[in-house]
DNA sequence: CTGAAAGCGCTTACAG
DNA sequence: CTGAAAGCGCTTACAG
């Protein structure tokens, strides 16, 4: 452990020069050019001298210092709508091993998907002079965007993309033709969707990818099929609620655009008497650890998403690094379970 | 919106004092004494056209040359296992909260539970020059805790205890107790215990609060019914398994020391063809959001997660002030439900 | 190859 | 009540 910490007596620059009896910006060069330029920087011998003490000491440059003088403070802020959404979780996890690849920290804030602090959040972020964001909790119709794009913000959004902007996220329209390809192949003709918040672009590619190729097939879905919901359990449990109530005949499946929101349908089925991957195919989406673990196993998309993480910083260095990017979307697939694995019943179909 | 941020050109304490035509120093006082000290330090309109200006401008101080010259950052370090855990997300949205209350930011990091990356969390957050830490994951046979003191770095310990430690937890062996009550209340005789982490003091005190209670009523805990797992879903199943295996006659009820282990064990018991709530009672704990929800809702302990993290900046918060703390246990409540709501069927008592 | 100086944006004694 | 100076720890042209 180094000792230039908290608690005690910091070693400095200017320290390792006077032990040396050197200047302390020939210190700074040998220590901060990286290995290449550090030849012709000082003398080998010298750097080696330096180098050593630095090492025995425990030096480490003071961040603020260095900050102050170069303009670049090597941190990154995230805006999740919750870190308790464990999807988000899980792709901040990404975030943390990119970054600290990469020699950045991260400050992490919760937004709750509320506007107002969605601002005040970036506003703290700012105010921390962070050299970039990564937007994990953009609204389709967000004007902030485009407001940190007229004042040259540097920034990446994560998990739900919006057009025009750079965005690593999951071909959620993909996720959701994956889901329709398995129900129809199952015999499922008449299916509902759980479809998530209206406002975020993964519960309206999904919802519309699985739609459309639905059908593309010749199926039909409902207008009361096709529930908008909180991407919680409870919401889960309220749409699959709604849906048992307004689809008359019953559907013989039901895809959630959130693992979540199928745990909540999973329990209002099983109020309602139904066994689900009997009575009721479920396909939820992320495959999060949970999915395969449920007491009934829980078919699901699972999407990339430490990946998406480690995604959303690269892109995000690329423009700090001034280069153009492109959003890009990764790769879904789909984990079949209990819960929709066998083929529609006879019953079922005849109803 | 400010503008003193990343994209635009920032305002400094110089632009203000330029523009009014004082000197920088005399802004400073203004802006930086809280109200109080404001009155001493300048005239009332002098004050009042500095701060109407930066108001005006959007003015935000740089936090990189604020904590240069005060050394101290504002910035707090948050080390647990994973935020992937639901109950260490929740417990950061405290953290989270509270540090903003008091103009603190923080960083966040996940240690796995791993020694060598505990370690080196650590030095990257006193690196970049943290306040003080609070950890989240400490071991019970920790040395870094010991390390960090003799070198005074400030911390606290959140969610796990350790005795000499200032630390902010639930009162876990109450939990375990409440636990005991509820099931030994309810008839049962012969339970086990998925009893979590060995290092950890929430899997430690809940089980002993646990054992301990369970024996005082006159009940007896075999050395095989005790099971110690990893607090994640798929330990929980392993756990549950192997409490199917080794104990004979089949316990009528399972305590386990974290909701996901639980859930975990609902689905071994499915597996067996066992009915939660009724062939055996399960009893989890912190009741995350989820337990509500499940198909079959899930008895638990409440630990007060957001408590306890908004409680353990206050505590940090009091050592930076230099004040002693002692350690503070919030305490917990049950929630019965229907996986172990009944009393122990005739059946069930005659095996 | 190395030294000396300037300056990043702030705060804080010290004068007056 | 306000100004002027020093300095936090670093980096980076500029000389030599």
């Amino acid at each position: 452990m180094n000792d230039s910490t908290a608690g005690g007596r910091t070693v400095t620059l200017k320290d390792l020069a006077n032990e040396l009896g050197i200047h302390p910006s020939t210190v700074s060069r040998i220590l901060h050019s990286g290995t290449e330029v550090a030849r012709g920087a000082a003398s080998v011998a010298t750097a080696k001298r330096v180098r050593d003490l630095a090492h025995k000491l425990g030096y480490s440059p003071d961040p603020q210092a260095t900050s102050l003088r170069t303009r670049r403070t090597h941190l990154l802020g995230v805006i999740v709508p919750r870190l308790s959404d464990l999807v988000l979780a899980i792709m901040y996890e990404g975030i943390e091993e990119g970054a600290a690849g990469l020699g950045y920290s991260t400050f992490v804030m919760n937004s709750r998907d509320n506007p107002v602090e969605q601002r005040r959040k970036t506003d703290t972020m700012l105010a921390r002079r962070v050299d970039g964001l990564i937007i994990g909790d953009a609204h389709l119709d967000n004007v902030l965007l485009q407001e940190l794009r007229t004042r040259k913000v540097p920034f990446v959004l994560m998990n739900r993309r919006v057009p025009g902007h750079p965005s690593a996220t999951c071909d959620d329209v993909l996720g959701g033709q994956l889901a329709a390809d398995h129900l129809w192949s199952r015999g499922h003709r008449n299916v509902a969707v759980i479809a998530g918040e209206p406002y975020a672009s993964t519960a309206v590619d999904r919802t519309a990818g699985f739609v459309d190729q639905w059908k593309s097939f010749g199926g039909a879905i409902s207008q009361q099929a096709v529930v908008w919901s909180r991407f919680d359990t409870a919401g889960g449990r309220e749409a699959a609620e709604n849906i048992l109530n307004a689809c008359n005949p019953r559907p013989t499946a039901l895809f959630a655009v959130n693992d979540f929101a199928a745990i909540g349908a999973m329990g209002a089925l099983r109020s309602h008497g139904l066994t689900v991957g009997r009575d009721m195919a479920v396909v939820g989406f992320n495959d999060t650890s949970l999915a395969a673990e449920l007491p009934i196993p829980l078919s699901s998309v699972r999407s990339p998403m430490l990946d998406i993480g480690r995604t959303a910083v690269q892109l995000l260095k690329q423009v700090l690094d001034g280069e153009r990017v492109e959003p890009i979307r990764l790769k879904p697939t789909l984990c079949v379970r209990e819960s929709s694995a066998r083929a529609i019943s006879a019953t079922l179909l005849r109803q």
